[in-house]
DNA sequence: CTATGTGAATTTATTCACAGCA
DNA sequence: TGCTGTGAATAAATTCACATAG
């Protein structure tokens, strides 16, 4: 394996690898190939292959990858292999969506602190997290959160990020329908819903 | 404009300028260079000129672009021009979330049905919508739904896809975090939190 | 003989540079 | 003069084809 740079379209791609892994080791499934591997994520084998070839040789020629061990390697890979601690802005219909996900579990993180700015929703215990005031969000340095989720309505979103970015977060989950403003060494990641479904129906044949 | 094939990541960023120009428009202005909008998108001026000379000639040389009828330009691009009909199946945390977006309403999508297995949910009527026990979700053909909204646990996945595709809809859009089986013609966009968030730790600075 | 790993070829997407129009 | 629209150049990602290892 020569140097390459790592293309960004196969990091968007391990998760998918990962969580086929997860599925086929919870069914029992000790190895695969990279063509039984395709079909079920839908990915071409050549593909595959190359990704994984960019970080190293895991597989066995003849034979295949084996499940555990390739599994292990993506977490390690993408930095899932360490807990991270997390800090939820916005308590509404999506915060507690986000608080009974179980998928965060699975990639080790862990939601430690809440806040709102609802009266009523302060003091609340919610699944281990008690919602606290949204000013108390000062407090997280000391408790080494590195990773804001952001579930507040689009006009308290730059608020909430400017807040996270000074409690120290090194990257931020925005799952406001808006462009956050952030220092440049600070990754946002926004999952807008709209925006996914927004080419629902391009691709939809006509009616 | 000559013929060209349109690319993935056109009809991908076309939301995107969307959202932006429907925050202009918002906020009362008339028109936008591409520079000014590309500093307000996030996305490089030559990008967006292009990727908007796929379809026509939208602008005015030495103006720039008429925010109001390039975002009518935009919607009967992504055919967001007319009302979409929707059914959603699933109606836990994330389903309510969904129900509650106001995203799908600027995009012209009507959640005309919802569904559970949840006896306790049955009958519940929830803006606008009154919960459905989901073996009714054959009576969908003669409502003319084009989009499935799946919002149920893992394992009921398959089979709610499965009675979408049956009452007809053209596309769906699944929240679910596992892949689903489909016929070809029928587009479906995956939303899954967790791989959005797996890719996040590989991007921030070390600890 | 099977299935991986990887340079090379091809395809796709981005960026440039400037012609063309208001 | 200013900003769009677009072929051409460049960069990036995918696909191929086959050498290589079990």
């Amino acid at each position: 394996m020569r140097y390459h740079k790592i293309p960004d379209e196969t990091i968007r791609r391990l998760p998918v690898y990962l969580r086929g892994l997860l599925f086929l080791l919870e069914e029992g499934r000790q190895s695969i190939s990279s063509r039984d591997f395709a079909d079920f994520v839908s990915v071409n084998p050549w593909q595959i292959r190359k990704d994984f070839s960019y970080f190293g040789e895991f597989g066995t020629r003849g034979v295949g990858y084996d499940i555990k061990k390739l599994s292990k390697q993506i977490y390690k890979i993408l930095k899932l292999d360490v807990v991270h601690k997390a800090a939820l802005v916005g308590v509404g219909n999506l915060g507690l969506a986000v608080l009974a996900y179980p998928g965060f579990g699975t990639y080790n993180f862990d939601i430690v602190a809440a806040f709102d700015t609802d009266r009523k929703k302060i003091g609340k215990k919610i699944k281990d997290v008690t919602v606290e005031d949204i000013s108390k969000i000062r407090a997280l340095k000391r408790k080494k959160i590195d990773l804001g989720i952001i579930a507040v309505p689009r006009k308290a979103a730059q608020e909430a990020t400017d807040a996270l970015v000074t409690a120290g977060v090194k990257g931020i989950l925005n799952f406001s329908s808006c462009h956050i403003a952030v220092p440049k060494k600070i990754k946002v990641i926004t999952i807008d819903i709209a925006m996914d479904l927004a080419r629902l129906p391009y691709y939809m044949p006509a009616s």
